[in-house]
DNA sequence: TATATTAATCGTAATATTGCAATGTATTAA
DNA sequence: TTAATACATTGCAATATTACGATTAATATA
């Protein structure tokens, strides 16, 4: 029904793939990428950097924020976004967790 | 569109994107997390395991195949799954990579 | 105040994803 | 050969995602 059923998984479970569905897409993995290169930047920045359109870039900024893998303030006329260093490492975590179960050696399987 | 605009993304932040997207539903992580404790297991057990109907879980485990994550092999009447160590620490690398950029300690964003 | 700048929101179209019942397929067992 | 087992595939309904034009809202500047 495109409604995934998260009442059956642990909390853990959830919890890294809603933040592996953020990364899920090249846009959002871009602007993570410039955030990080730049420190700050405003979404005009993105809009130029990755060349979608601004509505597009600002519903993916969105979602970050949602999320709370970035931090956006008021400046002016622009909001100054940046990553949100707690959830980052927070999400770091959780990933290395995940991801450093090192598969044993045998299995017997091709 | 639906559609993501993945020509204009470097090959890295697509291929990310991808992964990411596989890990990016709960039902997935569970799996993978079952393969690394089981090292081998067969559709059924998932089935029981994760209480998602067969047919669902054949679907999860047809993306994670695609994308190279697992392996899969005859046996008889089942098929025998594994995790696929050379991609998996392919995408343990991609991952590290972007992970582990380290957000500078001065950002001036509330 | 009028206008420009910047970004959020709304509305919508196109497409993708999730989930499952029903069915098909391959292998083994009787 | 028939029945049982284990999965894959098909087809569909419900929902989510991606993208953008048009508009709105908020602030700054002339």
């Amino acid at each position: 029904m495109g409604i995934t059923k998260s009442e059956i998984f642990t909390e853990q479970q959830n919890e890294i793939a809603l933040i592996a569905k953020a990364f899920g897409h090249p846009a959002r993995v871009a602007i993570l990428q410039h955030l990080f290169k730049m420190q700050t930047c405003i979404c005009g920045d993105l809009v130029e950097e990755i060349g979608l359109a601004q509505p597009t870039i600002s519903q993916h900024l969105k979602e970050l924020k949602n999320l709370g893998l970035i931090k956006g303030n008021v400046e002016g006329t622009s909001v100054c976004y940046c990553i949100n260093e707690d959830k980052w490492n927070e999400a770091l975590g959780l990933f290395k967790e995940f991801l450093e179960l090192q598969p044993n050696t045998v299995n017997s399987c091709k």
